[in-house]
DNA sequence: TCCTATCATTAGCTCAGCTTATCACAATCT
DNA sequence: AGATTGTGATAAGCTGAGCTAATGATAGGA
């Protein structure tokens, strides 16, 4: 593909994107012949059209797709070479887009924030919170630099950067105080109050309980731990919150909070990113970072 | 990283590849100042020299490392458009890089050779032999389309498609005819005569055998399977031949050959390509062609 | 000390690729 | 139907990125 230019690429893919020619050309500051000429040479380098000129639409043939799924591809890489510009630059300064589950966000994020700020003044975060599966799109797509997950995500893309392990603790309304702590197999017998579809704390606590994927039975979900907590304390059941979330979320409930007998359900929150990033060895900083007063904040609870 | 183009990581391959300015001008079919023009372009992109203009010497400096890396990885991708192209045009047709293992190769080429030729005649095949390691780090690289080789090889970035399953048979000097045929603890008494380090053979063979790694032990080392059958004939010691070898290698040699009882020693041949290959689709249409005469090739024996 | 190999610099030219202006076409409205 | 509007293609002209050829600068080696 000799004569092919990134240029090409790029307006092809604000092509795709926009599914116009003037709005493409646009966002790519320039007029809309220059970007009609580039579109047609890459059609033909392919002997073959790229996109449909229907009446009020644009849309990309198969060949177009498959050439868009490349084009993302090369374009990613590019871009990250100006992540190669940054790590041969001294320490991690600028921007650093940041994504976390909404399970660790609101309990541990002032913690990070503050280290990082005072640790790497010059870096520019910029946070996203989401659940797992969004985050790992977000990083295999360029959206994203980094996430705070529970681990593994097993992705091949992406690397894993453990940072510390947590327990999961009962939460249960406060008549139910000093009662016996049930175990997995006599938790199913009660009503668990899980967080709605997606949440990968809903699955690990699903698991710790051994219910099987298909059976039917007393839940309900709620859209935040936060709303679970409120929810047993008004007595609707019983639910299970990570350890980092009990300062914050059942100082003001009427609940009673118990850990569980070993061997106790738990979770490893960790640090992923695109394996093929340059900004790695800075990242595994940050991790550090985080790492340390991760478990400093563990320690202190 | 906005400025820059293909043609400047393409003279910074060169460049790399050569270690020097002008030769690599020339590979470019460019001037030498050209060339230089482009690379300093390049250095004021990442604020940093990219190569140490030695007295006598052209190094990369570690940032240049990195880059010629992710240059490689992005001119592999631009590299795959072009058989976006021919996958877009119908039928197979052009030059297809296959590789073969040097336990397949004589015996399964012509074979594959014949089929191909018959069914694609378009398709211009440029054959090389060497070991799985090998192939694996040539696909990789994109010197190579595809690879005939044993499975599994258990590479992420590569696609497996099984041929065919083939026995290992016991070829044992002519003399032997009719004892009883060693199972694999017995066989460990006998002197095995196997391939040199590197062929998989070799590692199946012993992994049948169950030796350990270290154990030092009764070995002598062919370079070929033929030469293999011949030092047995010559009764310096037994060793194992896949079947389709049989035919070819046994028929001059004063040598007996026996199949294993249940569970016979077995590999899978299979054919790998990079996953991400645009020619993907196709390289399964001539997968199935190759299976199927290997399929009745394995019958008529 | 001079020679040779090698990369950098300079001057000048050419064409790829941009902009603006305009055309061609089809869908929708009146 | 005829007018209008939204859209992409085409045309003409200009500008600068990037090439070549010629020359300069520098460091090893004879």
């Amino acid at each position: 593909m000799i004569g092919l230019t990134l240029k090409q690429l790029r307006y092809f893919e604000a092509l795709a994107r926009h599914q116009h020619f003037g709005r493409a050309a646009e966002a790519c500051a320039i007029s809309q012949p220059a970007l009609s000429l580039q579109i047609k040479e890459l059609e033909g380098m392919f002997h073959a059209p790229l996109v449909e000129r229907g009446a009020r639409q644009v849309r990309l043939t198969p060949i177009g797709e498959r050439l868009l799924e490349k084009s993302r591809q090369i374009l990613l890489a590019v871009e990250e070479l100006d992540d190669l510009v940054r790590a041969s630059q001294g320490p991690l300064a600028g921007r650093l887009r940041l994504g976390i589950i909404p399970t660790v966000a609101p309990y541990f994020l002032p913690t990070i924030i503050a280290a990082l700020s005072h640790r790497l003044p010059e870096l520019d975060l910029e946070l996203r919170e989401a659940v797992t599966r969004s985050l790992i799109s977000d990083l295999q797509e360029g959206n994203l630099d980094v996430a705070v997950v529970a681990l593994p995500v097993s992705e091949p893309s992406l690397t894993e950067f453990s940072l510390f392990e947590e327990d999961f603790v009962l939460v249960r309304p406060a008549a139910d105080t000093g009662k016996p702590v049930p175990n997995a197999t006599t938790l199913q017998a009660m009503r668990l109050l899980l967080l709605e579809e997606g949440h990968c704390f809903r699955d690990q606590a699903l698991s710790f309980c051994q219910f099987g994927e298909s059976q039917p039975r007393q839940l309900m979900e709620g859209s935040s731990l936060s709303t679970l907590v409120q929810m047993v304390g008004a007595g609707m059941g019983v639910t299970l919150i990570p350890e980092m979330a009990v300062g914050f979320e059942t100082r003001s409930a009427q609940v009673s909070v118990d850990r569980f007998p070993h061997p106790r359900p738990s979770r490893t929150i960790g640090m992923i990113w695109r394996r093929s990033n340059p900004l790695s060895d800075q990242l595994m900083q940050i991790g550090a970072i985080i790492r340390a007063v991760g478990q400093r904040s563990a320690e202190s609870d």
